[in-house]
RNA sequence: GGAGAGGUGGCUGAGUGGCUUAAAGCGGCGGAUUGCUAAUCCGUUGUACGGGGUCAACCCGUACCGGGGGUUCGAAUCCCCCCUUCUCCGCCA
């Protein structure tokens, strides 16, 4: 949420950096609800005003034995007007809170301005996509040579998109899970967190799923909860509505499935991991002082990039444009995995800063050094999304034979193993 | 799911209708003093919104004691509903 304060003295800026987004934003509106919310503020805390005088004053002629019946008629009358003035100051007040929770985030300077992700930015790549003696396929065909998909018997009990992984997949996704908390809890300096996977309407609005992409969310209506999109909400979450007392920055990893409905998305990029509407992810999670944030969303960047430098998958870096930001972001990275076998490249990874704009919807705070209590910002990043890793080390590593090589740092994590191999019982059917 | 007991500021904890502007202590911040890794003493101490202002370190007002309603001239305090924590019982992986 932005600052009213902040449209109020800074409109022109602020309409200048909302069109850079591509959203037509009522300011207008939002400023008249506002000029008529501090209207009615001031008429009515008069009037409280004067009652607490008021009332300040029979208690003094009735401790004294005098009567105060007329005064007390009066003040009752007051009373009356007051509520009805209370009742109006709370509907301005929500619907400008309501207006106030659509309207997108403003853009960082340095984020490139552009309609959409045709615009965006390719600052950097790491890694040499591997020259491949034969022709690489898809990680689908590879899953079903070694048996590591069940996507047909999935549909039957659930439904489209929702992926079933067996034998020697299931291992290798529990092991890069594992891989990947190590790796952010013990270099880089996350603590592990293992949160909620149902979150409430207000965790919700708070990262700033709610309003706007509640259609993109499963809900379970009978208890009033959501499944999460990602870890980023029942993580920013945990502080809610607190002034943090712990030094700054926090930073936290957690691992967590991921419920997405992706309304809209039905045939598109939907064959085999690429697209789907279960998945795990492991994510990391920052809070920040200002000043720091966009430091820290480098780190944090970083912290991603390692993990895929350490699996020795080549990848580049995205800058989003302003037309592709997401709603509550400042600035935003993605990182995208080259998957060989469909010659595309794949988003593994979203790293955004998203200032003090979740901060103000969740109420997180600080208190800075001089004792003033101030929206903390937070960051979150994927590191990284399972699905998209599992397709890029199946199809970067497939063999001719349709085996595949692991990269060699999971291999504690595989038990000695280094390769998928078509099992026993598969091999016997194609022979 | 049933019964009982709780929820007060950063923390502990008083407070059963108006001198509560929420006591006191701890912690924090500022100062004084002291030859020793600290103690002692003094002062200070919340948040949000609105208004004013030499637009700041200030002043005024309103609201806030888990949340929401109600009673009252006046509510942390009385009443109702909800949430939540703890204990016991039931159910259960």
């Amino acid at each position: 949420m932005l600052d009213i304060k902040v449209i109020r003295e800074r409109e022109q800026d602020v309409r200048r950096a909302l069109e850079q987004r591509g959203m037509g934003v009522q300011l207008d509106e939002l400023l008249a609800l506002d000029q008529r919310r501090r209207d009615l503020l001031s008429e009515v805390e008069r009037f409280k005003c004067e009652r607490n005088a008021s009332s300040r004053e029979i208690g003094q002629k009735k401790k004294s034995g005098a009567d105060a019946s007329a005064e007390q008629q009066a003040v009752r009358e007051m009373g009356d007007r007051i509520k009805a003035l209370d009742e109006q100051v709370r509907e301005v007040q929500s619907e400008l809170h309501e207006k106030m929770l659509q309207v997108p985030n403003i853009p960082h300077v340095s984020v490139p301005v552009g309609e959409d992700a045709s615009e965006n930015r390719y600052p950097r790549s790491w890694g040499e996509p591997r020259a491949f003696d034969f022709e690489p396929v898809p990680h689908w065909v590879l899953g079903d040579k070694l048996g590591l998909f069940d996507f047909e018997r999935a549909t039957r009990m659930t439904g489209a998109g929702f992926p079933l992984l067996r034998g020697q997949a299931a291992r290798l996704q529990r092991a890069l899970i594992q891989f990947m908390l190590d790796v952010h809890t013990r270099e880089h300096g996350y603590e592990e967190i293992l949160p909620p996977f149902l979150c409430n309407q207000e965790a919700m609005t708070g990262t700033g799923q709610l309003p706007k992409m509640a259609e993109d969310m499963y809900y379970v209506g009978l208890d009033n909860l959501y499944l999460i999109p990602t870890a980023e909400v029942p993580v920013t979450n945990i502080y809610r509505e607190e002034i943090i007392q712990q030094p700054l920055p926090i930073a936290l990893t957690a691992y967590t499935p991921c419920f997405r409905r992706e309304a809209g998305a039905a045939g598109r990029e939907t064959r085999g991991l690429n697209r789907v509407h279960q998945f795990d992810k492991v994510e990391m999670v920052k809070f920040v002082v200002p000043e720091t944030s966009y430091d820290e969303l480098e780190k944090l960047l970083h912290d991603a990039e390692d993990i895929l430098q350490r699996l020795e998958l080549p990848y580049r870096i995205c800058e989003l444009c302003t037309g592709d930001l997401s709603f509550a972001a400042a600035k935003c990275y993605d990182i995208e995995l080259w998957a060989p076998g469909q010659r595309v490249w794949l988003e593994v990874s979203s790293c955004s800063c998203f200032e003090d704009f979740q901060a103000r919807r969740a109420g997180i705070r600080y208190r800075d050094a001089q004792g003033k209590v101030r929206y903390v910002h937070t960051l979150n990043g994927s590191g990284v999304a399972l699905p998209r890793l599992m397709v890029a080390i199946l199809e970067n590593g497939q063999q001719p034979d349709g085996s595949v090589k692991l990269p060699e740092v999971l291999r504690p994590y595989m038990q000695g193993c280094d390769r998928l191999t078509v099992p026993p019982t598969l091999a016997m059917k194609e022979n």
